[in-house]
DNA sequence: CTGAAAGCGCTTACAG
DNA sequence: CTGAAAGCGCTTACAG
């Protein structure tokens, strides 16, 4: 491989200038500039990028885990990510978790070696150590979504689950619903337990009593909504509307339904956080809540490149506001 | 920041019997071991991520360049991809470029620099100059779905778009079709370039007159699907059946399908290239072609671990086949 | 089994 | 504006 000395060489100038020439910043003389050109032409010399990394400090990486890049909200907060990083000339190194706490605790020391100037967390497990060691070692870090309870000083971006959830079991209620079901997320997760909270609060705010076996804790993936859904729906009575804690597991839940031949929403109401391109041709078009997905992955990487900068970012709780689409899923309960 | 030094003062021995007690392979005394063990503990050290890929020469990271990691095709082959790196102990740098080609040349500046041990290429545009130079400097690259013409001796990793067109155009055909439109990708793109022949030569063996309006080139994206399918249906005559170029660009047409309050399959007959989650709940249920795209992306990996290993892989063509799902969007003509 | 030392390929004060 | 040189923090022949 030709290196900065080779350049230096055939151009009869040092490694500093070649350096200079190519990095700007430095003033460096017309003749040798030109010199220093050619011979980076003439060699098809590319700069080693490691090298620099290594001298400068900084490596232009943002480091992004999450559980799985294939979930469209997860792809989305990526591409909001990535977006703020390229303004800042930097790269996002994505890594999937695949709901694999090994994996993701690798992940995490990978990081912490400082091959990432910052890092973005939206991980399902609680994490642990891995996380603690990430800010021991001082990489800036932020929460995408979701925070461990014990990571309170970690600046988090996220929406607020609670009050969205309830919101949308009311409009449940509203429309005379008074046997409700949820199919909850993994139970250590946070956002699973504020949509949790936020479907129990609707509920005993109405005076509602919801049945434990209506309430369903799915894993993730659209299996795990399926199987929920699947326990719901052989009840020997099954509520008439049900909540789903993500887009995944409403179409995992969806398969369940049609498997049984219930129809929505005659049959059965159904709303779900987290909005598709697809839930509107869906039949019937699905209910949603959505959440800005883009702008939380912006967002987050505005925090890491204001923290990069020296700002003071601890305790940040940035809160983005969610939409919730009527659409068809929805209707009065038939009995 | 603490370094390998600082360990090896804190326990007495070299910098160089550190690195061997933290990487393995070569032996060293108990005693030291343990030295070491503690002292990395007490300092808390973390190794230098930087440092390492530096005086390896490696980088453990294998570098991704999509269009669009939200696309659920790209996402899967992305997941594919990076569960054969983990297996490898890689990671993987995915970036998108947004078919932008100067954000495109940019990634590929910075493949080029070594910042990644291998490329594999899931792209847009032509590329041109930015791959030619990530070649010339050894670095193992393999093409994803599409290459572009003049490089054939890179590998690739690809379904058959041509014949699974073909078939797909022919289903329609078969249940009495004579008036076909294709909702069709961006001219540059082999890919759009491939399904538009499959789609030819369907028609063209059943006799069939292709009527020029009735192929729409969509820029990619659902807002080009949409733009696409409004000028087909905004024809005095409308096909009776329109073939998609992808999932992106149908969810858009099916938009414009909404709009105008055309029924599918009654009025139109849709089938379209790549599968979705959701397609088989969508009103009507879309036939689609699926591609393996987890399995292209694993096969990708492969390729490029066999490289980095040493084995020879130019002129390398892995061709995966097709499923094509029959669902609910085509009937026989109405008319 | 172990250490001194060179080397990976840049960047950047420092002195001029 | 420029170069010699130190330094970034590891790894790895080399000699013992």
């Amino acid at each position: 491989m030709v290196s900065i000395r080779d350049v230096a060489k055939a151009a009869g100038v040092s490694t500093a200038t070649v350096a200079r020439v190519l990095n700007g910043g430095t003033p460096v003389s017309p003749d040798r500039t030109e010199r220093v050109l050619r011979a980076v032409q003439e060699l098809d010399y590319v700069s080693n990028g490691v090298a620099a990394s290594l001298s400068r400090g900084r490596t232009g990486l943002l480091g992004l885990l999450v559980s799985d890049i294939a979930n469209p909200f997860t792809a989305q907060v990526a591409r909001g990510l990535e977006d703020e990083a390229v303004r800042h000339g930097y790269q996002v190194l994505i890594a999937s978790s695949d709901f694999d706490s090994e994996r993701e605790a690798q992940v995490l020391a990978s990081f912490a070696r400082r091959t990432v100037d910052a890092v973005a967390l939206l991980s399902s497990s609680g994490v642990g150590e891995g996380v603690a060691r990430l800010i021991r070692n001082g990489i800036p870090t932020v929460f995408v979504d979701r925070r461990p309870p014990d990571l309170g000083e970690i600046p988090l971006v996220r929406t607020d689950s609670l009050s969205a959830a309830r919101e949308a079991v009311r409009y449940l209620i509203d429309l005379g619903h008074t046997d409700l079901g949820m199919i909850s997320g993994p139970a250590g997760m946070p956002t699973a337990a504020q949509r949790l909270a936020g479907f129990r609060e609707a509920c005993a705010t109405a005076g509602l009593v919801v049945r434990p076996k209506c309430v369903r804790e799915g894993f993730l993936g659209t299996q795990g909504g399926y199987t929920a859904m699947c326990e719901v729906l052989d009840l020997p009575v099954r509520p008439t509307a049900v909540f789903s804690f993500n887009n995944v597991l409403a179409i995992g839940a969806l398969e369940a339904v049609r498997e049984r031949d219930v129809r929505i929403p005659a049959d059965l109401s159904l709303v779900t956080f987290d909005d598709t391109d697809l839930f509107p041709f869906v039949d019937p078009p699905i209910t949603a809540i959505e959440q800005p997905a883009y702008d939380i992955g912006a967002e987050a990487g505005k925090l890491l490149f204001a923290r990069i900068d020296g700002a003071e970012t601890a305790g940040t709780d940035v809160v983005l506001p969610t939409r919730f689409h009527v659409r068809g899923s929805c209707d009065r309960p038939g009995r």
